[in-house]
DNA sequence: GCCGTTATAGCACGGGCGGGCTAAATTCGT
DNA sequence: ACGAATTTAGCCCGCCCGTGCTATAACGGC
């Protein structure tokens, strides 16, 4: 009958040039027909993937978050596979490092979410997608810091509440620093801050 | 002859119709019209002061800096009056509070922010002013950690570039958290990181 | 009371925006 | 080969934007 086309790759593909100009340009220019031209389509064929603008960016940060979680799952997995292993501490450093935008795709992806996240303190139907992402990340630094408690390196009276609010602002204030002052501050430094945290923990 | 008004306090009103636009609705929606509205006054009024957007936006992104500025070096003072003073540490320990959004009043000034210095990251004309906030927070860190390791409190071997960039991070990230999740942390949780931080420091 | 200066107001233009809507091209099942 | 369903493209409207420009109002020195 029709031209048979995977609909689901092409609002993937239209969610990747939002990336690009929002990335390039800010989010405030994401709009239909910029996001038109930098995926090589017309206005009217954008439209038919996503009924509106605002569909589209909550596709698209729908899809970014899909992105983070991926990639985060990929690094808890082996952590609950080695339960006691002995470089359990480097396991958790990198896990905590993949929220860091080390290499240019999670700088990226640190661009988009602060853009993103910003976006909805203003705008309520990006906001439930907001807290989600907040809520998940807190909830994942407060398990690590539970499980390094059980499995030694972390001492008993930690305090947890208060250690999980100081370890997501501390990754978020790097990630902060890593987007909008680029050049003051190196995946070198944002390593070297981080083991330095994760130290004083173990040693408090 | 003409009718006379003080123009620096005009100015200094339609910065403030700025800031509460931009509180409100966020800084994409600052608009000439917007702002004219909020300040009571004609489009044509505003830019008679401002000669044009931009130059509207970078006079309210100064006058930002300086408010945050002149309170920040009211804590200064004192602790540079009391070299040795007993209660140095609750000194440092309200001097870094002051970049926290404990109270209304510094959390919009947090949200403006953080909307002023995202803009900048995709408006040139921006970013001296961020870069500028940026650096002044950091040197001012930076200067307390080697102030608190010379008068005892800090330990002698404290890794202070580090620390520096920790600290930062941490207040940004409180402050990050405090605006895009207003309901998920009270200036007691900033409170409590923030002396969880300063003691953990002190005993390390 | 008049004049010159400044403050205030407003119109008009060109451009970008989201979105309602229609027309054309494409392609698979028959 | 034909036709139905889907994809692609594009026009047009009303709205908001910054800004160039002009007209009116307000007021202090003479």
């Amino acid at each position: 009958m029709p031209k048979i086309v995977d609909p689901e790759a092409r609002r993937r593909a239209v969610a990747d040039a939002v990336f690009r100009v929002a990335r390039r340009d800010g989010l405030e220019n994401a709009s239909l027909r910029n996001v038109a031209d930098e995926a090589g389509l017309a206005v009217g064929s954008v439209r038919h993937y996503f009924a509106s603008h605002s569909e589209l960016m909550l596709f698209a940060m729908r899809e970014l978050t899909r992105r983070v979680e991926v990639r985060v799952r990929s690094r808890v997995e082996p952590l609950l596979a080695a339960p006691g292993g002995p470089d359990r501490a480097s396991l958790v450093e990198e896990l905590l490092a993949e929220l860091l935008p080390l290499d240019a795709a999670r700088h990226d992806e640190a661009v988009l979410w602060l853009a993103f996240t910003t976006a909805a303190r203003v705008r309520p139907e990006l906001r439930p997608r907001a807290d989600e992402l907040h809520t998940g990340m807190r909830e994942m630094v407060e398990q690590v810091l539970r499980g390094g408690q059980r499995q030694g390196g972390f001492p008993e009276d930690l305090d947890v509440p208060a250690e999980t609010l100081r370890l997501v602002a501390l990754l978020d204030g790097l990630a902060l620093t890593a987007v909008l002052q680029p050049d003051r501050i190196t995946p070198d430094d944002m390593w070297r801050v981080l083991r330095l945290h994760l130290r004083s923990l173990r040693g408090a």
